[in-house]
DNA sequence: GCAGGGACGTA
DNA sequence: CGTACGTCCCTGCC
């Protein structure tokens, strides 16, 4: 293995930098060196390599400025933080005894590509980590690249030569000529221009090398051919500049960087004088140290633990109570977290895997038999720590047969979906192989006879073990605290809710569904005698026969299919024609038709999920969105309509089960907009959220510079557009479009807003900036969203990030928020006793079940713990309100 | 039986 | 050419 020391150290500055707390007593910044090194570790763990070297620039000058004195000019100054970090740094790789080369007038790349040339010819196979995309050209059968991911110097890609060829479309040894016609910016060599890499490859595919394409050039039509002849000299530069030297005299060669033992006492020096405490523990314990102060051992480095599951053994009665009580404590006396997963299925619980870091054990559960009285003790009690992949389904399992489980203390799956939230693992065999790179048997169970033997949830349970300790080092300080203190508690509150389920009035369903039927057959009869024959009405493509080519309607939104007949285009073809025609009355009635079975589909959906008891368990899923909110499946009770007279009349539904007085509905008002007055430090929003009774009424006021009481309704709605549009990165286009108004006008309004609000045109073009920089964005309480396509060439796609990333604060803030709200509710309703029961979340309401004598109690916790849940720079309101059903109880 | 697209419900 | 979701249906394909 061997690395481009400067280009990941400054990518390790760059990402570590905003954290703002790498900084010694003196005044030293370390954020290169830390981040350098803590990859080295994660590099060291996940490849093993047996021999490592480091290359660095000397300096911005080689060879190369020589011949090109542009040649990476362009760059900003170096930072000044990161000046005087690269030689601390090589003073930590000569302590952990690690080689490192640099060479007076080539780069760190040169070097790179002479040992990998080297290793290859000594039959190694190479690992090149490298920053910077000229090393592509060193791919081959033995030589693989690891370039880091924009999203920062934790995730590495591996580049072998198939995937340069699917990202490039051009193999390895090619990529430079690739390189030199499409320019690097980076490098500040400039290509051809109206050359991307689609025609690049094309070019090489058909001649090969970039000689090759200019000595055909003009053979080459439209204008690139033009472009081409009058920047081949560009072209030809770049190559000679990107050509990698493969013969750098070097002091050393690839045999001479076997990996030694790390100097414990130069590494405990050194690492002192940089104040790393948690790296010095990181690195003593990751690698084997050298006693011998001075010593350089010649023995290799070998991965001293041996890394297979431990036997499974099968405890019941004392010999488990025994276990347990060995198991749950550490070998200073405290508590040790024990993994647990569960053998279960809709039949119920067959048994429980437990383990520690070394010991695995199975215990099978059977109603009636032996003696679970230690275990079930062990399970239930909070102070006992337990890890699991995916806890809630388990705890829930386990609490079904009597068998309630509480401590948990961490959970690998919301783990891993908290350091990358675009997609949760989705089983433990899935994150075994992301984290530990190993392969679970995972037995396809559609086979008659089983391709292999599922482990034993024993064997499960210590894979738990390690990933939990190997995700514990990767989180950054803000991650971990999000997922120790808000989502790991909030686990056993979900599951809480979740096994409660909401009481719904099956009456009133099936009625309403009945109803519902009687307009769809209506509906559907008038759209028939319409146009004169059926047609099967939620055929978009069937409807596009009928609107466009027999009523001859004119065509709407295009969409990838052919034209669009979602709700927004039929209204609008509905103004373009005549009341009482065929197309009018087809549209109609298409449009009541389309709505009457939406919802009652959705009341079937509901009736087939009422549980035995009259009530509906849906599922939350805590890592649901990217976020940080939770949806709801199977059945989603977070989209049950509201809007529309109809469709509110399924929440009068859901009602106060047995032996509860009413229902509770608890919700933040305008919780985003809060945010943004707060994120923003925006004076005139914050003014508006403490002097303004009517939030919209306040805004439209500075907007129109009119008085308060002067707003009209028109004005109102503008600004309320405006305001809710903001948090989404609404532009003038969609503005326009919403309020029926042009764009010109829609730009106005826009311009007169931030006049007033200038503080958050700031905000939301710095967060945007920032993350532009970060590769991620950040909430209030330091959860991190990455977004990849935030650098991405293509516009469609970096808009669409951009957005995303506007966004994102602002909505996970306030998922946050609400999540920190439930865990305040929830202890503080154990803590009083109460026999009220928290039933739903829809983002920012919450729903409970009253029980009778409690309602003032319950309120004063709830508005308490909503209202308290965050300090922001404007109040958060929370707005009450009470009812036997949950349209009554919304106010 | 499955995946993708269109449509539409919520915050 | 506003964000975040889940569910349903139809369609085309295997």
């Amino acid at each position: 293995m061997i690395i481009d020391g400067h280009s990941l150290a400054f990518r390790a500055f760059f990402a570590l930098l905003p954290a703002g707390r790498f900084i010694t007593d003196d005044g030293q910044h370390t954020e290169a060196i830390h981040g350098f090194i803590s990859m080295l570790l994660k590099l060291l763990k996940d490849h093993e390599p047996t021999h490592l070297g480091v290359a660095f620039d000397i300096s911005r000058y080689s060879f190369r400025t020589r011949e090109y004195p542009e040649y990476k000019g362009g760059r900003g100054e170096t930072p000044p933080e990161f000046i005087g970090q690269v030689p601390l740094l090589q003073e930590a790789l000569t302590a952990m005894n690690v080689p490192w080369l640099q060479k007076e007038d080539f780069e760190a790349d040169d070097i790179l590509a002479t040992l990998a040339r080297q290793g290859a010819e000594q039959g190694f196979e190479v690992l090149v980590v490298s920053g910077d995309r000229d090393s592509f050209q060193l791919v081959n059968d033995t030589t693989t690249v690891l370039y880091p991911s924009v999203l920062g110097v934790s995730e590495l890609k591996r580049y072998d030569a198939q995937a340069v060829y699917d990202k490039y479309e051009v193999w390895p040894h090619q990529y430079p000529e690739l390189a030199a016609l499409t320019g690097e910016k980076a490098d500040n060599l400039p290509g051809v221009d109206k050359v991307g890499p689609k025609t690049a490859a094309k070019w090489i595919a058909q001649w090969g090398t970039v000689d090759e394409i200019v000595a055909h050039a003009d053979e080459i039509k439209g204008v690139v051919g033009e472009k081409l002849r009058e920047q081949k000299e560009n072209a030809l530069r770049n190559r000679r500049l990107n050509r990698l030297v493969t013969d750098v005299e070097l002091p050393v060669g690839p045999a001479d960087l076997e990996r030694r033992a790390v100097n414990e006492q130069a590494v405990r020096e050194v690492f002192g004088r940089l104040q790393f405490r948690t790296l010095l523990d990181r690195v003593l314990k990751s690698t084997p140290t050298d006693a011998a102060p001075d010593g350089v051992s010649t023995e290799p480095v070998v991965e001293p633990e041996l890394e297979t599951a431990p036997p499974v053994r099968t405890l019941v009665d004392e010999e488990l109570a025994h276990w347990l009580a060995k198991a749950s404590v550490d070998k200073e006396g405290g508590k040790q977290a024990v993994a647990v997963q569960l053998d279960y299925g809709p039949a119920g619980v067959a048994g429980y895997g437990l383990s520690t870091a070394d010991e695995s054990a199975y215990v099978p559960f059977k109603e009636g038999t032996g003696d679970y009285a230690a275990f079930a003790a062990w399970l239930a009690d909070p102070s006992q720590p337990k890890l699991f992949f995916h806890a809630k389904p388990q705890i829930e399992a386990s609490a079904r047969i009597g068998l309630p489980v509480r401590g948990v203390a961490g959970d690998t799956r919301v783990a891993g979906a908290i350091l990358n939230p675009a997609k949760a693992p989705a089983s433990l065999a899935d994150q075994v192989y992301e984290v530990l790179g190993e392969n679970l048997p995972t037995p396809d169970p559609n086979q008659l006879v089983p391709d292999s033997e599922p482990i034993s949830v024993a064997s499960q349970a210590w894979y738990v073990q390690r990933i939990a300790d190997d995700l514990d080092i990767a989180f950054a300080p803000g991650t971990k605290q999000v997922y120790e203190t808000i989502e790991v508690p909030l686990i056993e509150v979900l599951a809480k809710m979740e096994l409660t389920g909401v009481a719904v009035d099956a009456e009133v369903l099936k009625s309403q569904r009945e109803a519902l039927s009687g307009w769809v057959d209506t509906y559907q009869q008038a759209a028939y005698a319409a146009i004169g024959h059926e047609v099967n009405m939620g055929s978009p493509k069937q409807l596009q026969t009928v609107l466009f080519d027999e009523l001859h309607l004119p065509f709407t939104r295009k969409t990838k299919t052919g034209y669009s007949t979602d709700a927004d285009s039929l209204a609008d073809l509905q103004e373009k024609v005549e009341a009482d025609t065929p197309g009018y009355v087809f549209l109609d009635a298409l449009l009541r038709h389309r709505d009457a079975t939406k919802l009652r589909q959705m009341i079937e959906t509901l009736e087939k999920s009422i549980d035995a008891g009259g009530r509906i368990h849906t599922t939350y899923d805590q890592v649901g969105a990217a976020t940080g909110r939770i949806s709801s499946n199977d059945p989603n009770l977070q989209n049950i309509p509201v809007r529309s007279e109809t469709g509110r009349q399924i929440r009068s539904a859901f009602v106060a089960g047995e032996g509860f007085e009413c229902l509770l509905t608890a919700d933040y008002s305008q919780i985003e907009m809060r945010i943004m007055a707060h994120l923003s430090a925006d004076e005139g929003l914050i003014a508006a959220f403490t002097e303004g009774e009517d939030l919209h009424r306040y805004v439209g006021s500075h907007v129109f510079n009119v008085a308060p009481e002067d707003v009209t309704p028109l004005m109102r709605s503008k600004v309320k557009a405006m305001s809710y549009g903001l948090a989404y990165g609404l532009g003038p286009f969609g503005l326009a479009k919403q309020l029926r108004i042009s764009q010109g006008e829609a730009k106005q309004l826009m311009t007169d807003y931030f006049e007033r609000f200038g503080g958050v045109r700031d905000y939301l073009r710095n967060v945007v900036a920032q993350a532009k920089v970060d590769g991620y964005t950040e909430t209030i309480f330091g959860r991190r969203r990455p977004f990849p396509d935030l650098n991405s060439l293509n516009r469609v796609l970096r808009d669409n990030a951009e957005r995303a990333a506007l966004n994102s604060p602002i909505q996970g803030s306030a998922a946050d928020i609400m999540k920190i709200a439930m865990l305040g509710v929830a202890s503080d309703m154990a803590d009083a006793s109460l026999e009220s029961r928290m039933l739903l979340q829809v983002h920012d309401e919450l729903i409970f079940e009253v029980a009778p004598g409690e309602w003032d109690t319950l309120e004063e916790i709830v508005t308490r713990r909503m209202a308290g849940a965050a300090d922001l720079s404007v109040p958060l309101t929370v707005q009450v309100g009470r009812g036997s059903n949950w349209d009554q109880a919304a106010h």
